[in-house]
RNA sequence: UCCCCUGUAGCUCAGUCGGUAGAGCAGGUGGCUGUUAACCACCCUGUCGGCAGUUCGAGUCUGUCCGGGGGAGCCA
């Protein structure tokens, strides 16, 4: 029986087993007690071990912070305050043993910039089980989401070959010899023998195939790993992470506007829900007050403005700001947070931005000047979702492309959606590390993923 | 990639004006009638990130390299 179960259980007088890691010992004379965690709760079970019982000194010495248990004995009300229910020890068993004097994680709180060098260990701290815990409910929340409304879980590739997918530097993918580079008579690298035949890279979005999938499927989403060769080192980037794109057909962008919302309040409520014990903990030792936060996300209504109505309202401001704001000038961090901290004191998704600052693929006003595209903006974290109506008008699509200099033959399958029976669609895209440390309070996206994928770094 | 901060015991950190290092925790030993990061007493613990320089003398000042953190850009 796991823990968690355990401790929820009623007193009884038949014997149980309860296995795990000793996170401490409180020792006095007549009696010893144990404090044994498997990972299913954030509290461990504390056991009871009367020195007069069978349990020898030896393997009480041995049950050292860190050593696997494994305990036998019954469940009675615990007298003291802390716990509802606690085990009496009939036998110990020592699984593995511990060398005290090495082991890394104490009785204590450690720094996160220490855990993150000893990564092997530190899901067995408070703080990095109930990281683990919360992602994992958060993933069965986004596939409930998606499946309560009928999307389809599509697996977009890993590899891709395609060299501008339009969305940062990309990690290649090659089978060639690296000390020996075939090279064309031009002097580049010769491709023609490499596995695919070609150059190739490892995804940065799943967007551009999942498309193919909802003009044939309807709703779909992606929901997997991508990757970026940035060389950016801030507390918000990984070089691996893992990205959620839902798209929807015969969809504009109000419809996606009305999704994203649903969805972001659907997955914070969840966890509320679930995660409460591991809610408790980050509301009170990473950040406190994140409970609420994300309670009144849930219960207020996002309100909507488009980027020329935000423009005008931050001008109002602009001497708050070190970069100044225009119209046709990307919105900063500290612009995005204005408006949704001081303006809108909530979420508020802004909508319908200059495309010189947005995707080739977004679909164009009636303006030639705008797209259709939003931006869900939330207090503390700023950007947190962005997405779009697509262009669906093949002319227009093409004259894109042409237009920012792409390579159009790359595109031709794209391309051939807007050919075939084109239909307006739109989905957004969502980094899943992001939602977590929204989530959770933590301020580097190193401590919501198990091992951290960044610059110079791939330890574990 | 740029800017700022930082590196001292296993961990967290203090170290004044340049004079060869200290606290809490961890660990060890003993004690304690039920503890909750248990408590009390005693004991142990150092390539002061590396290299070079200034100086009679460097943890402390200078240069440089390496590691860590924060911010910016870019983005999710």
């Amino acid at each position: 029986m796991r823990i968690r179960e355990i401790m929820q259980s009623d007193p009884s007088d038949q014997a149980i087993t309860a296995q795990g890691w000793v996170k401490t010992k409180r020792d006095s004379k007549n009696v010893c007690f144990l404090e044994v965690s498997d990972g299913s709760s954030m509290k461990g079970l504390q056991i009871i071990i009367d020195k007069s019982s069978d349990i020898s000194e030896e393997s009480l010495a041995l049950a050292a912070t860190g050593a696997a248990v494994s305990c036998e004995g019954i469940l009675v009300d615990s007298p003291a305050k802390g716990q509802k229910v606690e085990m009496q020890a009939t036998a110990l068993t020592i699984v593995g043993t511990v060398p005290a004097e090495d082991y890394p994680l104490q009785k204590k709180r450690h720094s996160f910039e220490f855990l993150r060098e000893i990564a092997h260990l530190r899901p067995r701290t408070n703080t990095f089980g109930a990281v683990a815990r919360v992602r994992n409910a958060m993933s069965t929340a986004i596939h409930g989401f998606f499946q309560e409304r009928g999307f389809l879980y599509v697996h977009t590739p890993i590899i891709t070959g395609s060299d501008t997918e339009g969305a940062g530097q990309m990690f290649q993918v090659t089978t060639l010899d690296l000390d020996n580079i075939p090279k064309t008579e031009e002097g580049k690298t010769d491709y023609s023998g490499d596995f695919f035949g070609k150059q190739t890279h490892m995804t940065v979005s799943g967007q551009l195939q999942v498309e193919n999938y909802c003009c044939a499927l309807g709703d779909v989403y992606t929901f997997g790993p991508t990757f970026r060769a940035e060389n950016s080192n801030t507390t918000r980037h990984l070089a691996e992470f893992w990205m959620i794109e839902p798209e929807m057909a015969f969809c504009e962008l109000e419809g996606n506007m009305e999704l994203a919302e649903d969805f972001i309040k659907y997955i914070l409520n969840y966890v509320l829900e679930h995660c409460s014990e591991d809610m408790d903990f980050f509301n009170q030792w990473v950040l406190k007050g994140v409970k609420d936060t994300l309670q009144s996300v849930v219960d207020t209504p996002f309100k909507h403005m488009t980027y020329t109505d935000a423009v005008a309202e931050l001008e109002k401001v602009n001497d708050k700001f070190d970069f100044k704001v225009s119209w046709g000038c990307d919105l900063q961090t500290e612009h995005e947070r204005y408006l949704t901290e001081e303006l809108c004191q909530g979420p508020v998704i802004v909508t319908d931005y200059p495309k010189e600052i947005k995707a080739f693929y977004m679909k164009m006003n009636e303006d030639g000047k705008t797209v259709r595209a939003m931006d869900v903006l939330v207090p503390r974290l700023g950007e947190i979702i962005g997405g779009s109506q697509r262009e669906e008008d093949f002319d227009k699509l093409k004259a894109r492309i042409d237009e920012m200099g792409m390579d159009e033959s790359e595109y031709w399958w794209y391309l051939d959606l807007r050919r075939f029976g084109t239909v307006p669609h739109s989905g957004f895209g969502l980094g899943f590390e992001r939602l977590i440390q929204y989530v959770t309070g933590l301020g580097n996206i190193r401590d919501v993923i198990p091992f951290p994928r960044t610059v110079k770094t791939i330890d574990f």
